[in-house]
DNA sequence: ATTTAAACGAGACGGTACGTCGCGTCTTTGT
DNA sequence: ACAAAGACGCGACGTACCGTCTCGTTTAAAT
């Protein structure tokens, strides 16, 4: 006989336009970009009140954290059989993040602001970089035990250094961030196919 | 006849005081970071006036860059001998100019804020950037025909991996900057000591 | 036969907690004044949701008119059998309400608020100041009876001179109120002891 | 011969639409009264933006009390001769500007947000009442050297009793303030005619 | 004992205005 | 030609509090 769960009230804690708000978040960065997007701008979009998101997000730059995060693919953990294929896979869905939303841009508007509230990046890491990155973690250790990788790799610096080529190419140097990037990349930190 | 050349080179173009301000744009740079520095504030720690700034920059912006760009090192290209060892010193360099002065912290905001302008990364680049690559290119042509380094290396790959990470590293994944950071970035590259 | 009458007075209509409600705005009141009183706060003091008090109040002002009339005195009228000692008897009780209460330094901004909303001056009127007026409509007929004041004394126009001057001292000439204020007001309107 | 006086430069210091935005307010002032007198309002109707007048004046009260005491009569100290008349007179402009002007209905809350400010309510006593008041001083202390008025007049407080109960007649009790109200309030304070 | 309705708790929201900040422009005046 | 001085336009930002609304939940009187 089925016992009557006692409805854990799932309470209404939080906003309840979340999403549509970080929809619209989302969508004024691809249009205006990060500096040029006004708070005011996503409140209308989302048909809320510019109060609403202040209750809820301490500033812009938070809000837009949280919106990213929400939006960016943290991907399942790639498993190829290949660790060289499973690096590059990875690193694809990092070249999509910088790429084919506006994340790239914002990047570093972003972290400038988040940079100046005590905490800000942090949160901003907790809330994404970090589930990505212990994704990647995963595919480096297991590429390890197989021996693909050497016994002593700096795991910490082998993310920065997929992650960081790709971002100081498309923030910095301006270099071309093509189709083949990821492979080149990961090729050139020795990462060969067999 | 002969014409009496006009020195044309004795400009007086510029601004009169332009050492001092750039230097003062240096201070207030280390002491507030780009986002809290302000244009008067440049003004009074340069003792001149507002408008004299905006005579000679454009903005904000490309006041900061022209400051950084005459305030960090570009360096000699380095000769040890060794292509590894050149590389690691090259890279110690970039590492410095992260670090020991106000361009780490101020580089998102302050690229952000010039890629508004259109052409401003661009002229930052040019200004900078461009100096600092071609020498190391430099060391990475040699260290080819040197046979340290393959053939078929991707010069501007390896320097934005060589630079990228380092960025990355101080500006989002917060890894610590180390000593050795330079050394383990080359290793990581390949580059080894022989 | 009998009707059962039934009782139709023992209502519980209105508010349960009014007096501790009344009382916490009093005491916020006597804190912050009335600007800086918040609907929030009292209801934190009360112990009571801010809703509870919009059900009964229809904004901040009528709160704090409401809790002033009940809280200031009425005071009886006197009967010393000096007209002079009734009136200075009756302006202390004035000078005290506007001193010894936060009504004073409270009346300039919610007299502004009450304005506002039609009838809201007109609502507290009849709450407080009719009663306390009416008190000293009495003593002055007692006092024209008695051949202390002239026959056609102007009532209202004496009243008004009582508090008024009392009102504008304290909230606009910034003159001292003083103990022997309510004598020396009562004397300057020609009010003689024998 | 006259030397050439070096032109003392009555440097351009301080607002150049002073008078405009001052006019501005008042207009604002009399169609929507103080609480509901928006700092952006007046400066759309004085054509300005208003972040000048912020720059200008600490706040919206600042500014309200400039513009009214740029605006209310100070008034010529009155001789006619007759210290009774005298006081009328003065009493009368004091009438006028509680009653032609928005100062009236304005005051309350005016008052209220100057007292929110230290120094706010002493800085409008210093440029407005206190010359008013220094007029009407001259009146009485004529008038006791005529004899008018006894030797031992309180002349703060006759000042507080006759601007007092015009004020608190027409903000508190709500009595009307009629044409013969002047005189009426001095035949009060015991001044005669002959 | 049960029903019913007044009163309350909780919490999100719309809305108005405030006061702030710093950028970049412009005009006037001097040198 | 350059620089000092200083007012201004302008566009956001973030804040504060007001008053409203929708649901559930308690409480207690009425049957």
């Amino acid at each position: 006989m089925t016992a009557t769960i006692p409805t854990p009230l799932a309470k209404t804690r939080g906003p309840r336009s979340r999403p549509t708000i970080l929809h619209a978040t989302i969508e004024q960065l691809s249009i205006h970009g990060y500096q040029r997007l006004t708070v005011e701008g996503v409140a209308a979009a989302a048909q809320v009140h510019k109060s609403t998101l202040y209750r809820w997000w301490p500033d812009k730059s938070a809000l837009v954290a949280d919106a990213l995060a929400a939006h960016l693919a943290t991907g399942p953990v790639p498993d190829t059989g290949s660790t060289r294929d499973d690096l590059i896979t990875w690193l694809r869905v990092t070249i999509a993040n910088y790429t084919a939303t506006p994340a790239g841009v914002a990047m570093p508007a972003l972290i400038s602001d988040l940079s100046a509230r005590p905490g800000g990046l942090a949160a901003f890491r907790g809330s994404f970089l970090d589930k990505r990155r212990a994704g990647c973690a995963v595919l480096i250790q297991r590429g390890i035990r197989r021996g693909d990788l050497p016994a002593d790799t700096d795991i910490e610096l082998v993310m920065d250094a997929l992650a960081g080529t790709v971002f100081y190419r498309q923030l910095v140097s301006g270099q071309p961030v093509t189709e083949d990037l990821a492979e080149r990349i990961v090729t050139l930190l020795g990462v060969q196919s067999a």
